[in-house]
RNA sequence: GCGCCAGUAGCUCAGCUGGAUAGAGCAACAGCCUUCUAAGCUGUGGGUCAGAGGUUCGAGUCCUCUCUGGCGCACCA
């Protein structure tokens, strides 16, 4: 038996359905808009599902709220709907608790049943809107750090999230391959030439004092090594201002270009080994050679809320809630970062992208107001912070605790303080999950010792643990997992027990936590229900009635019912993880 | 000084667009392995949700103020 109300929507939004229905069926004052909200209960004892609509509808309709809740009640058990539920009564102020009866659960599972499938019916691939979400870009003149990481990681757990929620996302990385700090980085360069070539000389203060730049030197000369290097003449240019002022141009031209791709590569080899990939990794030089930067000026004076002062170019951002006005162009005509990226998410817009999306570092939060207020400019009014259309999510920093104590992070080497120094220490299933399972706007301490910890104290090995024991009831029993993917007619009358119908119902709450995380962006909820969900399967797991194999003598048709719960968890279990970039192993 | 983020159990944090008795893990204490994976389970103790006002049927959640911590306030990116 098929039935789209329970199949083509999540149990939220089909009880929604039919509260609201029959609540306007009662009350024609009612809008025809009304959408009655559907809550989980505190407790599974009083049903799966609660609405306080009676209590929000009480000013309106001038009535108390239980005198509604007995009205909308006594309906809905009168109603077409009633065989879905087992009971719907009113409780406290006014709640209208709903419990399903076990045939919802029929109507959930057609003969193809799996989690894949349910998903895919509730959530069809949308076009519209496409949503170009930007995270991480790091400037390519180093490896990554660990906030970076966690920008990585959480951005790529919530795009994964979108996507299975039929939304139409994009990823890209914004190469910041121009300007001041590429010249710096070319210019670290040169110094450490003349470093590597016995010259005691100090890097000057704007360059990358990081070991790292000298071994990206080694390897970059070892592929080539260009003449002017080979034969340089390092006492030449101790007594040769001018050779010396020469040398420096020419090294960081050279180099800069070829470092830049050198750790882009180093960043994207770590990112690939986290297990995030981009769909396009979007160069700012190439806005510079396009022209569009040029042109982004000329487009911003066209506003109106642009002007000049002491020879440089204003945006009047102040207009926008910014706390100051902003410089565009330098008084020596070059262009500035904020130039540089109006440019780039206007063209973002232009490319045909409707909602924009990006994670900033915690360094750039006051950045914010001043590229929507240039997108409010350049009219496109749902830039507007009240809407969604542009939005910017700020990931917050992290601290490495080892021995309870917050490591410092320093430039010295043999520190904890980068990407690849975590991927070599920590498995990325485990950091992974350390770095999701908190909220993007709080700060994480990252507690090295539990996340190397190969125990139940270490939460993401606690969900794949519950995986790996579900498997192993299959492979004990010789049972081929598939054929439980549906409840059989027979085996349905032994859900009537609480922790085996409220580890169902918890189960199915699936679709509706990627429906609140496409809404939200919040992928950390998916991290807390996978970890209730192990959790309360594993109560399930101990508890005597539920022992399968035995039950396979004992009661067969029971020993059904309880492989299905188990497959519809372990499905439940490996569709998140996956969703979290996390392996789920079969066996530990 | 201005702005952003945060303040919930000893510690680290959940708490869904305001909903019923504020939860989990760690740490502490007490039990449990002839049993499908003890990488586990059960129980106990632990709270002025930083503080004070306000909004309403109802506030950890929203508003105002105060306090504390982190970060940011460039013709750097």
């Amino acid at each position: 038996m098929t039935n789209t109300l329970f199949s083509k929507n999540t149990i939220k939004k089909a009880l929604s359905i039919i509260v609201s229905e029959t609540a306007k069926d009662c009350f024609a004052d009612l809008e025809a808009d009304f959408q009655a909200r559907i809550d989980y209960t505190p407790e599974f004892k009083l049903g799966q599902y609660a609405s306080p609509a009676a209590m929000e509808l009480a000013k309106f309709l001038k009535k108390p709220p239980r005198e509604i809740a007995q009205t909308v009640c006594e309906a809905i058990k009168g109603s077409k709907y009633a065989e879905y539920f087992e009971s719907v009564e009113i409780a406290g102020p006014g709640f209208l608790n709903l419990k399903l009866s076990v045939q919802v659960l029929q109507f959930l599972t057609s003969p193809d049943f799996s989690v894949q499938v349910y998903l895919d019916s509730i959530f069809t691939l949308k076009n519209e809107p496409r949503i170009l979400f930007e995270f991480v870009s790091a400037n390519p003149t180093g490896p990554l750090n660990i906030v970076s990481a966690r920008a990585a990681v959480t951005g790529d757990a919530i795009c994964r999230i979108l996507k299975r929620g039929g939304l139409n996302v994009q990823k890209e990385y914004y190469v910041n391959d121009f300007g001041n700090q590429v010249s710096n980085l070319g210019l670290s360069f040169a110094y450490r030439v003349l470093q590597k070539n016995g010259w005691e000389i100090a890097l000057p203060e704007n360059c990358y004092q990081g070991e790292y730049i000298l071994q990206v030197l080694n390897s970059l000369l070892e592929s080539d090594s260009p003449d002017f290097i080979q034969n340089l003449d390092i006492n030449s240019l101790k007594s040769n201002g001018e050779e010396f002022e020469k040398f420096l141009f020419k090294a960081s031209e050279y180099f800069s270009v070829r470092a830049v791709d050198f750790l882009l590569e180093t960043q994207q080899q770590d990112l690939f080994d986290f297990r995030v990939e981009f769909d396009r990794f979007f160069r700012e030089s190439t806005l510079h050679e396009d022209e569009k930067v040029q042109q982004m000026a000329i487009k911003l004076a066209e506003t109106g809320k642009v002007y000049e002062k002491d020879g440089a170019t204003y945006f009047a951002s102040t207009e926008y809630n910014d706390d100051k006005d902003r410089v565009i162009v330098r008084s020596d005509g070059r262009p500035t970062y904020l130039l540089a990226d109006i440019a780039y998410h206007y063209d973002k817009i232009k490319r045909g992208f409707q909602k924009i999306i990006d994670i900033w570092g915690p360094d750039h939060h006051g950045y914010i107001a001043r590229l929507r207020g240039a997108l409010l400019a350049l009219n496109f009014p749902e830039a507007d912070n009240t809407s969604q259309e542009f939005s910017v999510l700020i990931v917050q920093q992290v601290n490495l605790i080892e021995d309870g104590k917050p490591i410092v992070m320093s430039k010295r080497l043999g520190q904890f303080q980068t990407m690849k120094d975590l991927i070599e220490k920590i498995p990325v299933d485990a950091s992974r999950y350390f770095f999701i399972t908190r909220a993007m706007s709080t700060h994480l301490d990252f507690d090295l010792e539990l996340a190397l910890t190969q125990s139940s104290k270490n939460p993401v090995y606690y969900i794949q643990y519950a995986f790996a024991r579900i498997n192993s009831i299959f492979r004990e029993s010789s049972r081929d997992a598939d054929g439980y993917a549906v409840f059989s007619q027979d085996s349905m009358q032994y859900l009537n027990q609480n922790l085996r119908a409220e580890l169902v119902y918890f189960a199915l709450r699936f679709p509706e936590l990627i429906e609140d995380i496409c809404q939200s962006r919040e992928a950390h909820r998916m991290a807390t229900y996978l970890h209730e969900l192990a959790s309360l399967f594993t109560k399930f797991y101990h508890e005597d009635e539920n022992r399968i194999l035995k039950k396979i003598n004992e009661n067969p048709v029971e020993a059904d019912c309880l492989l299905s719960i188990c497959w519809l968890t372990a499905m439940t279990l490996e569709a998140g993880l996956d969703l979290l970039g996390i392996t789920a192993p079969r066996e530990m």
